[in-house]
DNA sequence: GTCTATAAGAAGATAGAC
DNA sequence: GTCTATCTTCTTATAGAC
Protein backbone atom coordinates (compact mmCIF):
# COMPACT_ATOMS: atom_id res chain seq x y z
CA UNK A 1 0.00 0.00 0.00
CA UNK A 2 1.18 3.03 -1.39
CA UNK A 3 1.30 6.69 0.90
CA UNK A 4 -1.74 8.07 -0.85
CA UNK A 5 -3.65 4.66 -0.01
CA UNK A 6 -2.40 4.72 3.71
CA UNK A 7 -3.62 7.98 4.27
CA UNK A 8 -6.93 6.67 3.03
CA UNK A 9 -7.26 3.65 5.03
CA UNK A 10 -5.78 5.84 8.29
CA UNK A 11 -8.65 8.28 7.42
CA UNK A 12 -11.20 5.94 7.41
CA UNK A 13 -10.42 4.29 10.76
CA UNK A 14 -10.14 7.71 12.48
CA UNK A 15 -12.98 8.85 10.82
CA UNK A 16 -15.15 5.69 11.80
CA UNK A 17 -14.19 6.12 15.27
CA UNK A 18 -14.33 9.55 16.30
CA UNK A 19 -16.09 11.55 13.32
CA UNK A 20 -14.49 13.63 10.96
CA UNK A 21 -14.65 16.70 12.72
CA UNK A 22 -12.67 15.18 15.77
CA UNK A 23 -9.94 14.04 13.56
CA UNK A 24 -7.31 16.54 12.47
CA UNK A 25 -5.23 16.14 9.46
CA UNK A 26 -2.45 16.03 12.16
CA UNK A 27 -3.73 12.63 13.66
CA UNK A 28 -3.81 11.30 10.09
CA UNK A 29 -0.40 12.01 9.29
CA UNK A 30 0.35 10.93 12.37
CA UNK A 31 -0.73 7.73 11.48
CA UNK A 32 0.82 7.07 8.55
CA UNK A 33 4.37 8.47 9.55
CA UNK A 34 4.59 12.17 8.25
CA UNK A 35 3.96 15.34 8.83
CA UNK A 36 1.10 17.10 8.44
CA UNK A 37 1.87 19.26 5.73
CA UNK A 38 3.26 16.13 3.38
CA UNK A 39 -0.51 15.33 3.37
CA UNK A 40 -1.11 17.95 1.01
CA UNK A 41 1.09 16.71 -1.82
CA UNK A 42 -1.38 13.73 -2.04
CA UNK A 43 -4.68 15.34 -1.09
CA UNK A 44 -6.11 19.05 -1.97
CA UNK A 45 -7.73 19.05 1.73
CA UNK A 46 -9.18 17.15 4.65
CA UNK A 47 -12.49 17.43 2.78
CA UNK A 48 -10.97 15.56 -0.54
CA UNK A 49 -9.75 12.68 1.87
CA UNK A 50 -12.97 12.33 3.03
CA UNK A 51 -14.68 12.68 -0.39
CA UNK A 52 -11.84 9.98 -1.81
CA UNK A 53 -13.02 7.40 1.05
CA UNK A 54 -16.37 8.01 -0.13
CA UNK A 55 -15.41 7.45 -3.94
CA UNK A 56 -13.67 4.23 -2.87
CA UNK A 57 -16.93 2.97 -0.66
CA UNK A 58 -19.04 3.81 -3.66
CA UNK A 59 -16.83 1.33 -6.47
CA UNK A 60 -16.82 -1.36 -3.09
CA UNK A 61 -20.31 -1.32 -2.66
CA UNK A 62 -21.17 -1.43 -6.49
CA UNK A 63 -19.16 -4.67 -6.78
CA UNK A 64 -20.93 -6.40 -3.38
CA UNK A 65 -23.80 -5.16 -5.75
CA UNK A 66 -26.47 -4.64 -2.35
CA UNK A 67 -24.43 -5.99 0.96
CA UNK A 68 -26.33 -8.16 2.84
CA UNK A 69 -27.22 -10.52 -0.09
CA UNK A 70 -27.60 -14.38 0.62
CA UNK A 71 -24.29 -15.72 -0.51
CA UNK A 72 -23.42 -13.84 -3.36
CA UNK A 73 -24.41 -11.17 -5.93
CA UNK A 74 -26.67 -13.66 -8.15
CA UNK A 75 -29.97 -14.18 -6.76
CA UNK A 76 -31.12 -17.32 -9.01
CA UNK A 77 -27.66 -19.10 -7.89
CA UNK A 78 -28.09 -18.48 -4.46
CA UNK A 79 -31.98 -20.08 -4.83
CA UNK A 80 -30.44 -23.02 -6.10
CA UNK A 81 -28.07 -23.34 -3.25
CA UNK A 82 -30.73 -22.29 -0.63
CA UNK A 83 -33.67 -25.25 -2.18
CA UNK A 84 -31.18 -28.00 -1.13
CA UNK A 85 -30.02 -26.85 2.06
CA UNK A 86 -30.88 -28.30 5.47
CA UNK A 87 -31.62 -26.24 8.40
CA UNK A 88 -27.95 -26.33 9.66
CA UNK A 89 -26.58 -25.15 6.28
CA UNK A 90 -28.98 -22.45 6.12
CA UNK A 91 -28.37 -21.21 9.82
CA UNK A 92 -23.93 -21.98 8.94
CA UNK A 93 -24.67 -19.38 5.77
CA UNK A 94 -26.44 -16.59 7.54
CA UNK A 95 -23.90 -16.49 10.27
CA UNK A 96 -20.85 -16.67 7.80
CA UNK A 97 -22.79 -13.44 5.81
CA UNK A 98 -23.08 -12.20 9.41
CA UNK A 99 -19.88 -12.46 10.73
CA UNK A 100 -18.64 -11.71 7.23
CA UNK A 101 -20.39 -8.02 7.26
CA UNK A 102 -19.35 -7.64 11.37
CA UNK A 103 -15.56 -8.56 10.79
CA UNK A 104 -14.62 -7.63 7.17
CA UNK A 105 -12.59 -4.34 7.75
CA UNK A 106 -13.28 -2.22 5.22
CA UNK A 107 -17.30 -2.49 5.37
CA UNK A 108 -17.07 -2.59 9.29
CA UNK A 109 -15.05 0.91 9.15
CA UNK A 110 -17.54 2.26 6.31
CA UNK A 111 -20.63 1.42 8.29
CA UNK A 112 -19.66 3.19 11.41
CA UNK A 113 -18.31 6.01 9.35
CA UNK A 114 -21.68 6.46 7.86
CA UNK A 115 -23.57 6.18 11.09
CA UNK A 116 -21.67 8.83 12.66
CA UNK A 117 -21.75 11.00 9.83
CA UNK A 118 -25.54 10.43 8.33
CA UNK A 119 -27.21 13.50 9.76
CA UNK A 120 -23.89 15.69 8.96
CA UNK A 121 -24.76 15.46 5.12
CA UNK A 122 -27.84 14.14 3.64
CA UNK A 123 -26.38 12.48 0.78
CA UNK A 124 -24.84 10.07 3.55
CA UNK A 125 -28.13 9.17 4.63
CA UNK A 126 -28.90 7.95 1.76
CA UNK A 127 -26.00 6.01 0.79
CA UNK A 128 -26.47 4.35 4.33
CA UNK A 129 -30.06 3.82 3.71
CA UNK A 130 -29.37 2.03 0.15
CA UNK A 131 -27.07 0.05 1.49
CA UNK A 132 -28.06 -1.18 4.84
CA UNK A 133 -32.11 -1.05 4.13
CA UNK A 134 -33.22 -0.82 0.39
CA UNK A 135 -30.23 -3.21 -1.57
CA UNK A 136 -30.68 -6.07 0.90
CA UNK A 137 -34.28 -5.81 1.00
CA UNK A 138 -34.62 -5.42 -2.39
CA UNK A 139 -31.80 -8.51 -3.23
CA UNK A 140 -33.30 -11.04 -0.59
CA UNK A 141 -36.75 -10.26 -1.53
CA UNK A 142 -35.88 -11.32 -5.24
CA UNK A 143 -34.40 -14.65 -3.50
CA UNK A 144 -37.12 -15.15 -1.20
CA UNK A 145 -39.46 -14.59 -4.26
CA UNK A 146 -37.94 -17.99 -5.66
CA UNK A 147 -37.87 -19.51 -2.79
CA UNK A 148 -41.85 -19.37 -2.43
CA UNK A 149 -42.34 -19.98 -6.27
CA UNK A 150 -40.41 -23.40 -5.84
CA UNK A 151 -42.81 -24.08 -2.55
CA UNK A 152 -39.63 -24.19 0.13
CA UNK A 153 -40.82 -21.24 2.20
CA UNK A 154 -44.42 -20.22 2.60
CA UNK A 155 -46.10 -16.56 2.18
CA UNK A 156 -48.81 -14.28 0.63
CA UNK A 157 -46.54 -11.53 1.60
CA UNK A 158 -42.68 -11.81 0.40
CA UNK A 159 -41.65 -7.87 1.71
CA UNK A 160 -42.99 -8.65 5.05
CA UNK A 161 -41.31 -12.32 4.72
CA UNK A 162 -38.16 -10.25 4.00
CA UNK A 163 -38.09 -7.83 6.47
CA UNK A 164 -38.85 -10.75 9.24
CA UNK A 165 -35.55 -12.55 7.81
CA UNK A 166 -33.58 -8.82 7.42
CA UNK A 167 -34.87 -6.58 10.03
CA UNK A 168 -33.29 -9.32 13.22
CA UNK A 169 -29.87 -9.56 11.13
CA UNK A 170 -29.46 -5.62 10.70
CA UNK A 171 -30.63 -4.77 14.69
CA UNK A 172 -27.93 -7.30 16.01
CA UNK A 173 -25.10 -6.11 13.65
CA UNK A 174 -25.99 -2.69 15.10
CA UNK A 175 -26.01 -4.09 18.94
CA UNK A 176 -22.03 -5.34 17.82
CA UNK A 177 -20.91 -2.53 16.15
CA UNK A 178 -21.84 -1.23 19.53
CA UNK A 179 -20.24 -3.17 21.83
CA UNK A 180 -17.98 -6.09 19.84
CA UNK A 181 -18.03 -7.98 23.37
CA UNK A 182 -22.02 -9.02 22.85
CA UNK A 183 -21.11 -10.45 20.01
CA UNK A 184 -21.37 -14.37 21.33
CA UNK A 185 -24.68 -13.56 22.48
CA UNK A 186 -25.91 -11.64 19.09
CA UNK A 187 -24.26 -14.65 17.24
CA UNK A 188 -26.75 -16.93 18.92
CA UNK A 189 -29.84 -15.23 19.00
CA UNK A 190 -28.91 -14.84 14.95
CA UNK A 191 -28.61 -18.56 14.64
CA UNK A 192 -32.30 -18.86 16.65
CA UNK A 193 -33.61 -16.03 14.63
CA UNK A 194 -33.10 -18.12 11.54
CA UNK A 195 -34.24 -21.40 12.61
CA UNK A 196 -37.19 -19.72 13.92
CA UNK A 197 -37.54 -17.84 10.84
CA UNK A 198 -37.16 -21.16 8.92
CA UNK A 199 -39.83 -23.06 10.95
CA UNK A 200 -42.32 -20.11 11.01
CA UNK A 201 -42.50 -19.68 7.30
CA UNK A 202 -41.52 -23.19 6.09
CA UNK A 203 -45.24 -24.32 7.31
CA UNK A 204 -48.32 -24.32 5.53
CA UNK A 205 -50.19 -20.82 5.69
CA UNK B 1 -39.13 27.88 28.94
CA UNK B 2 -36.26 30.29 30.61
CA UNK B 3 -33.04 31.34 28.91
CA UNK B 4 -31.17 27.94 30.84
CA UNK B 5 -33.92 26.05 29.79
CA UNK B 6 -34.25 27.58 26.30
CA UNK B 7 -30.47 26.82 25.72
CA UNK B 8 -30.37 23.54 26.37
CA UNK B 9 -33.61 22.84 24.39
CA UNK B 10 -31.39 24.64 21.26
CA UNK B 11 -28.32 22.82 21.54
CA UNK B 12 -30.40 19.68 21.59
CA UNK B 13 -31.58 20.82 18.41
CA UNK B 14 -28.49 21.42 16.77
CA UNK B 15 -26.03 18.85 17.91
CA UNK B 16 -28.71 16.16 17.12
CA UNK B 17 -28.88 17.85 13.53
CA UNK B 18 -25.18 18.15 13.41
CA UNK B 19 -23.26 16.51 16.15
CA UNK B 20 -21.55 18.39 18.70
CA UNK B 21 -17.97 19.06 17.22
CA UNK B 22 -20.03 20.87 14.06
CA UNK B 23 -22.04 23.40 16.55
CA UNK B 24 -20.72 26.13 17.92
CA UNK B 25 -21.59 28.06 20.98
CA UNK B 26 -22.54 30.90 19.07
CA UNK B 27 -25.04 28.81 17.12
CA UNK B 28 -26.50 27.78 20.12
CA UNK B 29 -26.39 32.06 21.13
CA UNK B 30 -27.70 32.60 18.38
CA UNK B 31 -30.98 30.67 17.90
CA UNK B 32 -31.57 31.47 21.46
CA UNK B 33 -31.73 35.37 20.83
CA UNK B 34 -28.42 36.04 22.83
CA UNK B 35 -25.03 36.48 22.33
CA UNK B 36 -22.35 33.58 22.97
CA UNK B 37 -20.45 35.25 25.65
CA UNK B 38 -24.25 35.33 27.86
CA UNK B 39 -24.13 31.62 27.59
CA UNK B 40 -21.06 31.11 29.94
CA UNK B 41 -23.25 32.73 32.78
CA UNK B 42 -25.78 30.04 32.64
CA UNK B 43 -23.21 26.98 31.66
CA UNK B 44 -19.73 26.87 32.43
CA UNK B 45 -18.66 25.11 29.15
CA UNK B 46 -19.90 23.72 25.79
CA UNK B 47 -19.22 20.59 27.29
CA UNK B 48 -21.12 21.38 30.60
CA UNK B 49 -24.51 21.90 28.10
CA UNK B 50 -23.90 18.75 26.31
CA UNK B 51 -23.80 17.01 29.95
CA UNK B 52 -26.77 19.05 30.82
CA UNK B 53 -28.43 17.57 27.91
CA UNK B 54 -27.54 14.28 28.84
CA UNK B 55 -29.12 14.43 32.21
CA UNK B 56 -32.09 15.72 31.53
CA UNK B 57 -31.97 12.59 28.82
CA UNK B 58 -31.41 10.35 31.42
CA UNK B 59 -33.99 11.03 33.92
CA UNK B 60 -36.77 11.52 30.77
CA UNK B 61 -35.69 7.73 30.21
CA UNK B 62 -36.18 6.49 33.66
CA UNK B 63 -39.83 8.05 33.29
CA UNK B 64 -40.96 6.15 30.83
CA UNK B 65 -39.02 3.26 31.73
CA UNK B 66 -37.74 1.75 29.12
CA UNK B 67 -38.75 3.01 25.60
CA UNK B 68 -40.71 0.96 22.99
CA UNK B 69 -42.91 -0.68 26.06
CA UNK B 70 -46.25 -1.45 24.20
CA UNK B 71 -48.63 0.89 26.16
CA UNK B 72 -47.14 2.26 29.19
CA UNK B 73 -44.82 1.13 31.93
CA UNK B 74 -46.84 -1.59 33.42
CA UNK B 75 -46.79 -4.87 31.79
CA UNK B 76 -49.48 -6.69 33.94
CA UNK B 77 -52.02 -4.15 32.68
CA UNK B 78 -51.08 -4.07 29.26
CA UNK B 79 -51.09 -7.69 28.81
CA UNK B 80 -54.78 -7.77 30.16
CA UNK B 81 -55.63 -4.73 27.43
CA UNK B 82 -53.35 -6.62 24.55
CA UNK B 83 -55.29 -10.18 25.71
CA UNK B 84 -58.87 -8.70 24.94
CA UNK B 85 -57.75 -6.44 21.63
CA UNK B 86 -58.80 -7.80 18.12
CA UNK B 87 -56.22 -8.03 15.21
CA UNK B 88 -57.07 -4.19 13.97
CA UNK B 89 -56.77 -3.36 17.73
CA UNK B 90 -53.00 -4.45 18.10
CA UNK B 91 -52.46 -2.55 14.56
CA UNK B 92 -53.58 0.42 15.99
CA UNK B 93 -51.55 0.14 18.89
CA UNK B 94 -48.25 -0.84 17.27
CA UNK B 95 -48.75 2.05 15.22
CA UNK B 96 -49.43 4.67 17.90
CA UNK B 97 -46.80 3.44 19.86
CA UNK B 98 -44.40 3.96 16.42
CA UNK B 99 -45.58 7.21 15.61
CA UNK B 100 -44.97 8.54 19.06
CA UNK B 101 -41.02 7.58 19.05
CA UNK B 102 -41.17 9.35 15.81
CA UNK B 103 -42.72 12.38 16.30
CA UNK B 104 -42.68 13.12 20.26
CA UNK B 105 -39.86 16.34 19.82
CA UNK B 106 -37.50 15.78 22.58
CA UNK B 107 -37.18 11.60 22.26
CA UNK B 108 -36.57 12.16 18.31
CA UNK B 109 -33.76 14.76 18.96
CA UNK B 110 -32.23 12.45 21.71
CA UNK B 111 -32.16 9.34 19.42
CA UNK B 112 -30.30 11.67 16.94
CA UNK B 113 -28.19 12.74 18.85
CA UNK B 114 -27.22 9.43 20.34
CA UNK B 115 -27.01 8.23 17.20
CA UNK B 116 -24.38 10.18 15.77
CA UNK B 117 -22.41 10.82 18.74
CA UNK B 118 -22.60 7.34 20.12
CA UNK B 119 -19.02 6.37 18.56
CA UNK B 120 -17.53 9.25 20.27
CA UNK B 121 -18.41 8.45 23.47
CA UNK B 122 -18.11 4.65 24.87
CA UNK B 123 -20.94 5.41 27.59
CA UNK B 124 -23.68 6.89 24.90
CA UNK B 125 -23.32 3.77 23.14
CA UNK B 126 -24.49 2.04 26.33
CA UNK B 127 -27.26 4.47 27.01
CA UNK B 128 -28.35 4.16 23.30
CA UNK B 129 -28.59 0.36 23.55
CA UNK B 130 -30.12 0.14 26.60
CA UNK B 131 -32.85 2.50 25.38
CA UNK B 132 -33.14 0.59 21.92
CA UNK B 133 -32.20 -2.70 22.27
CA UNK B 134 -32.07 -4.29 26.36
CA UNK B 135 -34.96 -2.25 27.56
CA UNK B 136 -37.43 -2.66 24.54
CA UNK B 137 -36.68 -6.18 24.26
CA UNK B 138 -36.67 -7.01 27.84
CA UNK B 139 -40.16 -5.18 28.61
CA UNK B 140 -42.16 -6.43 25.49
CA UNK B 141 -40.10 -10.10 26.63
CA UNK B 142 -42.05 -10.18 30.20
CA UNK B 143 -45.27 -8.60 28.03
CA UNK B 144 -45.22 -11.51 25.41
CA UNK B 145 -44.31 -13.83 28.46
CA UNK B 146 -47.37 -13.47 29.54
CA UNK B 147 -49.58 -13.46 26.68
CA UNK B 148 -48.04 -16.94 26.20
CA UNK B 149 -49.06 -18.25 29.54
CA UNK B 150 -52.73 -17.02 28.59
CA UNK B 151 -52.42 -18.57 24.78
CA UNK B 152 -53.14 -15.36 23.54
CA UNK B 153 -49.87 -16.05 21.71
CA UNK B 154 -47.95 -19.96 21.21
CA UNK B 155 -44.21 -20.28 21.43
CA UNK B 156 -41.29 -21.99 22.59
CA UNK B 157 -39.25 -19.15 22.50
CA UNK B 158 -39.96 -16.36 23.76
CA UNK B 159 -36.94 -13.87 23.78
CA UNK B 160 -36.87 -14.66 19.66
CA UNK B 161 -40.56 -14.07 18.95
CA UNK B 162 -39.76 -10.78 20.97
CA UNK B 163 -36.93 -10.36 18.50
CA UNK B 164 -39.32 -11.12 16.08
CA UNK B 165 -41.89 -8.53 16.97
CA UNK B 166 -39.08 -5.25 18.32
CA UNK B 167 -36.33 -5.72 15.38
CA UNK B 168 -38.46 -4.58 12.53
CA UNK B 169 -40.27 -1.62 14.54
CA UNK B 170 -36.66 -0.92 15.34
CA UNK B 171 -35.42 -0.60 11.79
CA UNK B 172 -38.38 1.23 10.52
CA UNK B 173 -37.70 3.70 13.10
CA UNK B 174 -34.08 4.14 11.56
CA UNK B 175 -35.29 4.43 8.38
CA UNK B 176 -37.53 7.12 8.95
CA UNK B 177 -35.78 9.20 10.96
CA UNK B 178 -32.89 9.16 8.15
CA UNK B 179 -35.80 10.27 5.32
CA UNK B 180 -39.21 11.53 7.11
CA UNK B 181 -40.71 11.53 3.47
CA UNK B 182 -40.48 7.45 3.86
CA UNK B 183 -42.66 7.76 6.48
CA UNK B 184 -45.74 6.73 4.94
CA UNK B 185 -44.08 3.45 3.02
CA UNK B 186 -43.11 2.52 7.01
CA UNK B 187 -45.93 3.00 8.42
CA UNK B 188 -47.59 0.50 5.69
CA UNK B 189 -45.22 -1.64 6.29
CA UNK B 190 -45.15 -1.98 10.35
CA UNK B 191 -49.15 -2.40 9.64
CA UNK B 192 -48.27 -5.44 7.51
CA UNK B 193 -45.57 -6.38 10.06
CA UNK B 194 -47.77 -6.65 13.11
CA UNK B 195 -50.65 -8.44 10.98
CA UNK B 196 -48.20 -11.18 9.87
CA UNK B 197 -46.55 -11.07 13.49
CA UNK B 198 -50.33 -12.05 14.88
CA UNK B 199 -50.90 -14.52 12.15
CA UNK B 200 -47.72 -16.30 12.82
CA UNK B 201 -47.67 -16.83 16.69
CA UNK B 202 -51.27 -17.08 16.44
CA UNK B 203 -51.22 -20.32 14.97
CA UNK B 204 -50.04 -24.08 16.71
CA UNK B 205 -47.27 -25.09 17.09
C1' DG C 1 7.71 13.83 -1.52
C1' DT C 2 9.09 15.12 2.90
C1' DC C 3 10.46 18.49 5.95
C1' DT C 4 10.35 23.17 9.15
C1' DA C 5 8.35 27.45 9.75
C1' DT C 6 4.48 30.02 9.64
C1' DA C 7 0.31 32.23 8.00
C1' DA C 8 -4.73 32.64 8.40
C1' DG C 9 -8.68 31.91 10.54
C1' DA C 10 -11.93 29.67 13.51
C1' DA C 11 -13.83 28.63 17.98
C1' DG C 12 -14.05 28.38 23.07
C1' DA C 13 -13.68 31.11 26.79
C1' DT C 14 -12.72 35.39 29.88
C1' DA C 15 -12.71 40.47 31.43
C1' DG C 16 -15.06 44.04 32.67
C1' DA C 17 -18.66 47.73 31.59
C1' DC C 18 -23.59 48.35 31.96
C1' DG D 1 -27.72 38.67 32.79
C1' DT D 2 -26.32 40.72 28.68
C1' DC D 3 -23.14 43.13 26.09
C1' DT D 4 -18.39 44.42 23.43
C1' DA D 5 -13.71 43.61 23.18
C1' DT D 6 -10.21 40.47 23.48
C1' DC D 7 -7.32 36.44 24.60
C1' DT D 8 -5.79 31.87 23.75
C1' DT D 9 -5.59 27.83 21.60
C1' DC D 10 -6.28 24.84 18.10
C1' DT D 11 -6.50 23.54 13.23
C1' DT D 12 -6.20 23.85 8.37
C1' DA D 13 -3.38 25.04 4.93
C1' DT D 14 0.69 27.30 2.41
C1' DA D 15 5.71 28.67 1.48
C1' DG D 16 9.80 27.34 0.39
C1' DA D 17 14.23 24.57 1.50
C1' DC D 18 16.08 19.93 0.72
Amino acid sequence: MNTKERILDEALTLFSEKGYANVYVNDIAERVGIKAPSLYKHYKSKQAIFDAILEVMRSRFKETAGSLNIAGDDADTDADIYKTMKETDLVALGKNLFLYYLHDDYTKRFRKMLTIEQFHDESLSKVYMKQYFDDPLSYQGMLFGLLVQQGVLKTDNIPIMTLHFYAPIYTLLTVCDRDPSREEECLKLLEEHIKKFDELYGRDI
